[in-house]
DNA sequence: GCGACAG
DNA sequence: ATCTTGTCGC
């Protein structure tokens, strides 16, 4: 990943990547290993720790993991998260020995300020299908949703009305989670894949986002 | 100038 | 993200 010293040449990447992006999956696209990636920092230590973690999505059995740490080398600025987390998780992703469907990312994707969250990012760094599911909005606007699980309701840019993503709720009468594509995928593709990943809806977050995160503060606390 | 602001 | 125990609710 190409490293930035100023939040002002971490935009122009940005703009610059942005021009790569693909918003439809592969041809034939049948997902069978999923990747899920996350990151907890140590600020006393300066170390960023990284955690991938590969489920077979027909068993949700984790068949793979990989870790790394690496030194904090970007501070957190809302629209540039990429640059703080993406170089750990490169590095543990480049320990897997072997190459998941898709990836699910703790953030947004296009649902961005210049449509090129960290999982796009992801995305284009590892080359693969890459979604973003996050816990709250960076920017957009929702309307109402249904309470049942299943429920969605698109994430809009007021400014222009552009749909960014969707807000989708994976349990019944419990806070959504906002989906937005990242690369080589689309929407309903993406809230298929989230929905499967959160079965019965006895969790928020997707199997993915919570091994990759427990995996990651495992690590983080010698493990 | 004043808020908003992934993790 | 992180600091942190118990506690209210389904």
């Amino acid at each position: 990943m190409e490293p930035a010293r100023s939040v002002a040449e971490a935009r122009q990447i940005q703009e610059r990547l942005r021009e790569r992006l693909v918003f439809r999956p592969p041809r034939g696209f049948k997902p069978r290993v999923v990747a899920g990636a996350d990151v907890a920092f140590d600020k006393a230590r300066n170390l960023a720790f990284a955690a991938v973690v590969l489920i077979e999505l027909d068993s949700l059995e984790t068949v793979e993991t990989a870790t790394a740490a690496l030194p904090i080398s970007f501070p957190y600025v809302p629209g540039y998260l990429s640059f703080r987390e993406l170089p750990a998780l490169v590095a543990a992703w480049e320990s897997l020995r072997q190459r998941p469907d898709v990836a699910v990312l703790d953030a947004h994707g296009y649902a961005h300020p210049r449509r090129m969250g960290l999982a796009c990012h992801a995305g284009l760094e590892f080359g693969l299908p890459a979604i973003g599911c996050a816990k709250s909005i960076l920017c957009g606007e929702v309307g109402e949703l249904a309470e049942e699980r299943g429920a969605r309701a698109p994430l809009v840019d007021p400014k222009s009305g552009e749909e960014l993503g969707w807000a989708l709720r994976t349990r019944d009468r419990v806070r959504p989670v906002y989906l937005s594509v990242g690369h080589l995928i689309d929407l309903p593709t993406a809230a298929e894949l989230i929905l499967r990943l959160a079965p019965g809806g006895r969790y928020r977050f997707p199997e993915t986002t919570r091994r990759a995160d427990r995996l990651a503060a495992e690590y983080k606390s010698g493990g």
